[in-house]
DNA sequence: AATAGTGCTTGACGGTTGTCAAGTTCCCGC
DNA sequence: GCGGGAACTTGACAACCGTCAAGCACTATT
């Protein structure tokens, strides 16, 4: 990697921490820059324009996270220990990342008013999905059972409850945490069918 | 109802008329204006400042969908039927309000960031997880059976599906409906146990 | 050591934003 | 019909935005 995408990474950082932060409606790109250690004319020398910088942004955070649970599924030996680990990762990355999973929901809703994310956006998910669906498969596996829904359905279903806990946290819900244990507890089980008895 | 929260009212139609089309992040009060019968100053004569604007808009918006769902669960005999109705319908309030409702995943989102926001999301979200639990424990009762997980665990997962096939359809994937349409008919059956055999 | 070119800063631009004060129009009670 | 207050418009304000041109600093090559 040259100088020239070093830079980027370092802005996109900046850019992520900042975005984390304040969200995408009020975050300016002086307000980047400021959290950088470069002045804000910067950002033009290394990016087209803000959505050019945000797309950047998507995708490098995409990099980041996309193998969260490779860990679990690899280390697991049964699928209560799998269980555990993933919802307990889960839990985890909220308290440790969360400014970027706000960021990351922020992110998509624009994607429906402002078309130009929309191709980062459709690609991160796509791979979400593909992250979620490696830990359902193991869990099958482990399970001695199949996957009885589709991996859009296990993502929608499991990012719906990520994303309420996401908020409730936000929101101050002090249960917001435990309350999604139990729900990927519950929730797993009824990802597969046909285990054996 | 006086003369004073009319007015109120219909800027508040105006305001979600426009924040439909363009979003949060990319809506002015001179925009919300322009979509009315009045003057950009007219606004600030009826609210507070902009964020006051917007928590009444959310809370008027939750007063016009909650009930949605009630005929369905009134009208319904028996739990296919209801499945069936239910599924229609969500698929009926995407292509017919669809931007109210992308407004709502943005402002949501948005109330991650900006506090004030806050009060008014959380409200309208329990309402939204009423609703929902209203359809599944009538399903459950049609199917002589009882829940089989909480109220927020149910709207979790349903409001995953939802949220998907919404951003699917504006990201122009063109079997988004049909798709939410299975995924509901898969789950519902899940959310219930002990059903007659 | 002179020079060319990359990397970065600075400052300015036109435009837009929320907000508000001042002024105008309208309507209702007397 | 006349006065007064409510309802609304207009215009202006300070601040902020994304963008970009101009210039400075530094580095590397010859």
């Amino acid at each position: 990697m040259d100088r020239y995408d070093e830079r980027r990474e370092q802005l996109a950082e900046s850019a992520l921490k900042t975005l984390g932060e304040l969200g995408y409606a009020r975050t300016s790109l002086r307000d980047i820059a400021t959290n950088s250690p470069f002045s804000h004319g910067v950002l033009h020398y290394y990016f087209d324009d803000k959505l050019d910088l945000i797309d950047y942004c998507i995708r490098y955070y995409k990099a980041k996270c996309v193998t969260r649970y490779d860990a679990v599924i690899a280390d697991s030996t049964g699928p209560d220990e799998l269980r555990e680990a993933f919802a307990a990762k889960l839990v985890e990355t909220i308290v440790e990342e969360g400014p970027m999973h706000r960021l990351w929901y922020d992110i998509r809703a624009q994607s429906m008013f402002e078309h130009r994310l929309r191709p980062a956006v459709t690609y991160v998910d796509q791979t979400l999905e593909d992250m979620v669906w490696r830990v359902i498969d193991r869990y099958a596996e482990l399970s001695s059972a199949t996957p009885a829904l589709s991996p859009a359905a296990a993502y929608g279903m499991l990012d719906g409850l990520f994303h309420a806990a996401l908020l409730g946290e936000a929101l101050g819900e002090d249960d917001a945490l435990p309350t999604l244990v139990d729900q990927v507890h519950g929730l797993l089980p009824l990802t597969i069918e046909g285990g054996t008895p």
